[in-house]
DNA sequence: GGATTTATCTGACCTAAGTCAGATAATATG
DNA sequence: CATATTATCTGACTTAGGTCAGATAAATCC
């Protein structure tokens, strides 16, 4: 048959193409070129120091240097020498390289909101471009440890209940369950895992700890479109090696029988079951193991 | 929330233009700029006529003719003028140059294919890129008349037949059920249309005609991941108006109560229920259409 | 403390891509 | 048949993007 995967995939390709072309063009609209816009858009999202942008953009030093000189003529950066390093520099956003950086950011949003008005299944096609992304980059998939209260780990956290709700037969009420203290998933005692992918949380996981020598994982979870993806191992592994770091001899965890994948690969990296440990409503499987 | 359906639209941009930079980076190992390739391409995929690929392109007429002449110049393609239109040139590929374009597919294809054997379910990423092709090419979903012995309108009723086998309670058999002849959906009886996006076929229709003024549509079909856009409207509008142009004045159909959708589309526009009109064993519903 | 490495900047240079104004020849229009 | 239009080509020009070889100053290594 003519109509392979292969020419399912191409298609896909030249469909995005466009999309991305039409993007591009949309951006030439402010009067700047993209390698600039790019720089602008870099600086806007977090990235001060100039070797980071560079490495992040793949720019050579000279044409960094370059666009660097055209945003600081237009009064959109300002640079200064970097705290430590006097060798580094650092860039960041004028107000007017705010406002201009928002209005780059208020054209690809645009572009997305006519997308969703005009799809006939917003939360399918939301879906669809979840899995896509996730499948594209997962050689970028990053495992970062935040700040359980930061919003990056409310999302996943959110994400899990709403799956947890889904998958128990008789629901989930985070209320009914003991919330670990956002202290004991921190520095010093524990942690908080998030698999970040472009930019989007896609997974994590929590080592929650009381200072002594034993420890809870809490929370794995997976978004349910990046599953496969080996990143729940990744994110298993980060954890013990933090729980290692902070000198844990003793990992436990709960967990419910509808949860059928993880169990499976608690059971298959060296995780053995124990007597129930707590008595928390929704656990009806415990694991430990040993460091 | 942050992470609102903006977000992901977003982290799905970030994702794929990596990918599109990636693919028109290793086209460029061909050492060859990427404006001669997409010319290369575009000639090697069936457009000849110069001004088509230009419009297609959407380049200058300069540029057009500095690209011709630098492929021309590496004997990748020839240059003739346009058998009717002296003033137009049409373009064709060398043996030397289907062998570059041919290069240039296996690049392509050597990406497709890692992807695929990467991806943890392959079927549900293909279904996933086919809906966002779909969301995204809306605008440029054209219904084409093509012969229904075409390898385009072979897809579609095969996909059309396991659609049938999937929703009819009792599957479906093609070899039960009376399978029109090619020649009745052709000119000048009948008509075979395909809806075609971004190079591949995601609906069809036929028209069957005995050559009186009575005739029946057969084969409505719209792939799952492009429903909702429509698509099926189109079609029917399109076979209409073939009928209206073959003199056929009534319009008949018969079809399966499984396919509501369908009903549903007949229903709101202008056709009206009638007796059964043949002995088909699968249809339980029949319409019929004055035009 | 001297040698080496690193980060940035500058000038020179290059290619790709695209624009614009004619030139030419053929076709279409009235 | 004169005029307008169309398709292509050519030369001149511009911008974007990127490379390369030093220069400079700071940090790091031995």
């Amino acid at each position: 048959m003519r109509y392979d995967p292969i020419s399912h995939i191409r298609r896909f390709g030249r469909a995005v193409t466009i999309e991305v072309g039409a993007l591009d063009t949309s951006f030439l609209g402010r009067g700047r070129p993209l390698g600039a816009a790019r720089v602008l858009n870099a600086i806007g999202t977090g990235r001060s120091d100039v070797a980071e942008i560079r490495d992040y953009l793949s720019l050579d030093s000279g044409l960094m240097s370059r666009l660097l000189r055209s945003l600081e003529d237009e009064s959109l950066i300002q640079t200064t020498p970097h705290p430590t390093d006097a060798r580094r520099r650092v860039a960041i956003l004028t107000k007017a390289g705010q406002q201009e950086f928002q209005a780059y950011e208020n054209l690809s949003d645009a572009r997305a909101t006519a997308l969703l008005d005009r799809a006939p299944h917003a939360d399918e096609l939301l879906r669809a471009m979840d899995m896509i992304a996730s499948a594209l980059g997962r050689d970028r998939i990053a495992i970062e440890a935040i700040d359980p209260r930061h919003e990056a780990a409310r999302y996943c956290l959110g994400e899990y209940y709403a799956e947890l709700q889904r998958r128990f037969e008789n629901g989930f009420d985070v209320s009914r369950s003991r919330d670990p203290d956002a202290a004991d998933m921190m520095q010093p005692r524990g942690a908080f895992l998030v698999a970040i992918s472009d930019g989007l949380p896609i997974g994590c996981v929590g080592l929650k700890g009381t200072g002594g020598d034993v420890a809870e994982i809490k929370r794995l979870w997976i978004d349910q479109t990046a599953r496969g993806l080996g990143i729940a191992k990744r994110l298993m592994h980060a954890a013990e090696t933090a729980a290692r770091e902070r000198s844990i001899k003793t990992l436990r965890l709960d967990t419910n029988s509808a949860l059928h994948e993880a169990i499976k690969l608690y059971r298959e990296s060296g995780w053995v079951e124990i007597d129930r440990f707590n008595d928390d409503p929704y656990p009806d499987h415990f694991f430990e193991k040993h460091l």
